[in-house]
This record gives C-alpha cells, structure tokens and sequence, in this order.
DNA sequence: GATGATTACGAACGTTCGTATTATATTGCG
DNA sequence: CGCAATATAATACGAACGTTCGTAATCATC
C-alpha cells in the first residue's frame, strides 16, 4: 500500500507538469508513462480511466494551490492584509514553474474544459467558486474591520482581481510580457485605494 | 477555383465552431470532415497539413474579430467613444454564439498555445499584440482630445481592460455567471472614471 | 460537347490513443 | 522464510489519428 501510494504521487507531479504544458485532454497515458520510466499498463493500473487520471491531477493542482495560496493568506491577520496576501500568493503561483512549466493547470483548464462536460468541469467550477467565495469573505471581514467601505461590493471585487491575475496570466505567458506582473500591481493598488474607507488624506 | 474557395469557406466556419469547443488542437480532420458531409480525404486537400487548417480557422476568426469588434469601433468619432466602442463591441463577441458556440477561440487558443511553440503561437500572439496595439492607440487619441488625463498609461489601461474581459469569458462560460457583462460593464465605467480628466462633477 | 483543370472520394498507410486481460515481479506481514 | 497482497509489465484490442495515393466526378472554358 505504501509502495504504490508513493509511485502515484510521483506519477501526478509529472503528469501535473505535462498537463500544465499539454492541457488535461492532450495529457496521454503512453507519454506520461515514459517520463516516468513505466510501462503503459502500469500507470494505468493507478487510475481506472483516462478521465480519473484527469481528475486526480487537477486535484493535485487544487491541493498544491490551497497550500501555496490559501493557508498562507489564512495565517494574515484578517483585512486588508489578507486579502493583499491572496492576491500576491496568487501572482506568485502563477510563476512558480517548478511545478508548472506550462502555466496554471487550472486556468488552462478552466478555458479547456469551460464547454466540457463532466467531472472535470465540476470539479474546476467548485474549485472556483470556493476560492472566489473565500476572498469574497476576506473582503468582507476588511470591511467589518473597517479597512474598505462598507458599500464595497465583495463580488464585483473579486470578479475584477480575477480580471488581473488573468490578464498577468496571459501577458506574461503568450506575450512574453515580463512587465505584466508590474501591472498587475499597480491595478490592484488602484483597485484597493479606490475600496478604502479613508476619504482623501 | 469558384467552387472550391466556396466549399473551403464553409469548412472554415465549421471548423470555427467546432474548435471553439474542442481547441485547435482538439479539432480532428475526420470529425470536421463529417460535420460538413465531406470525405477526410476531401477536406484534407483543402488544407496541405492539421497545422494549416489550425491556422487558417485561426485567421478566420481574426477576420471576423476585425470586422465586428475593430471596424465599427473606427466608425466611432476618436476619442472616449471609440475606446467605449472598442470595449462593448469586444464583449459582445464574445456573446455572439452564432459562429462560437464554445466561447472566444482566439481567447481559448491563446492558452491553448501559450507554450505550444509554432506558427499558431506566432498568428496568436501578433493578432493580440495588434488588438492592444490599436487599444493603445485610440487612448492616445483620448488623451489627445482631453478626454483622458495626460498621465494616462496606455497600456497599463490596456491590461486592465483585457482583464476585464477575461474575467467575463471566464466567469460567463465557467461558472454559467449570466451577471458577468453586469460586473465586466460595472469595472469598466470604474476604470474609465479613473482617467478621465474633469476633476468632480 | 470535348478538353483540361479542379475538386472530391475511398481505401489504405503506420502510429497512437484508451482500455482489458493475463502474467510476472516485488513488496509487506506473520 | 513463505505466502498473500500489491504493483508492474507484457500483450493485445478496436478505434481514431493525420497523411498519402490513385481515381472518379465535377467544373469552367472553348
């Protein structure tokens, strides 16, 4: 049990690199099989089918994801500060290649999978909407901590910080924009400073 | 050479439509070849490789693109109204299904091939920095008839405005969020408010 | 209507895909 | 050690992939 627990793990690192480059559809099991020195019958024994190969890699992804973005942020004292700290964890996972050579597997996947349907799709959407859910609630708690105005609109904040984590995403990955990061920052400065609930100075 | 450039034009359309659901490199000659009634052989002759189809349907959403978000928009008098243009017209292709019933391709092929070396990558990235480029340019314009402070940043509102619109195709086709234009329409005024030049009401 | 050029077809190529079955190593425990 | 459980491999399968080829049908022009 242990043995095989292990060669799985190792298994979903790899297959999580080559699905970042890839995409979750074009990852195949002959491919994967040889970057890990396996036969094809041998992966494949690990998962009963392609689409739980899929599945448990993009779980992979969520729970790297919750440890470098999430719980570090959690351990902010609530308000502005931790929502400033899930956005710059969130930046900086997106450049942590060591794992993701091709970019976030689950941006990637999002846009793969967004007329998809099935597991994977579900699994994408609830991950999306636990983590919008969540900086939902960190806005609010700088709210209740007076940090942002009581008006602000924790949705339409999320949606918008969204907007330039994906637009770093793309800059940077399709354009080569090593800038983008650079905007990235300054957008969200702005978008905070126009939410805080000191009027002028 | 009447026929044929015929029949290639609506293989093209097809082929539009079904790679905005399975990506450009989800999209398979044979696959295509009975969605338009035609031998894979047939189609292929059309096209010398899988690349150049990929390319081409490419292009043909480029065309399109030009045509319904870029030249009514240089109908708008220069200035604030043509970067509105140019924004409203953006979001409503990405709601015009007629020809993408799975989404914006350029916007899924841009993370399709952010790291897929090639011709596709090359068309990609030379069509967006075109599109930022024309962006860049009608702000200039707005900056020039004092519509925009003079300190205005280009392409740092540029990068903003994309995001906006990639949070719409994200939230709108992921997450089925009907209220995404609400929130893309809502940024986008708070954006432009930001830069514009009279000081208050 | 004949002629030459396009355009489309059907069959087959070799390869890879995901999956199933059957067999052989390897591991962990008593 | 030995035996059962687990883990990997070998082999094979039908289907689909992109591509090539030779040929038939259709087209445009005289």
């Amino acid at each position: 049990m242990r043995k095989g627990a292990r060669t799985r793990s190792s298994i979903l690192n790899e297959s999580l690199a080559l699905a970042s480059q890839l995409g979750l559809e074009g990852l195949s099991i002959g491919s994967l099989a040889d970057r890990v020195n396996m036969s094809k019958s041998g992966l494949f024994a690990h998962f009963g089918s392609k689409e739980d190969l899929q599945l448990q890699t993009l779980k992979q992804a969520q729970t790297l994801f919750a440890a470098q973005v999430f719980a570090p942020a959690l351990r902010q004292p609530r308000g502005l500060p931790r929502v400033k700290a899930l956005f710059s964890n969130w930046l900086a996972w997106l450049e942590s290649s060591d794992n993701l050579p091709g970019g976030c597997l689950i941006l990637a996947a999002a846009t793969e999978y967004d007329d998809r349907p099935g597991a994977v799709h579900d699994a994408l959407a609830a991950g999306q909407r636990e983590l919008r859910g969540a900086i939902v609630k960190a806005i609010r708690l700088a709210i209740d901590e007076s940090h942002f105005r009581p008006d602000t609109d924790g949705w339409q904040l999320t949606f918008e910080i969204l907007g330039i984590v994906l637009a770093t995403h793309h800059d940077r990955r399709l354009l080569g924009d090593a800038r983008a990061t650079e905007h990235a920052l300054k957008a969200f400065d702005r978008l905070i400073a126009a939410h805080q609930s000191l009027p002028s100075r």
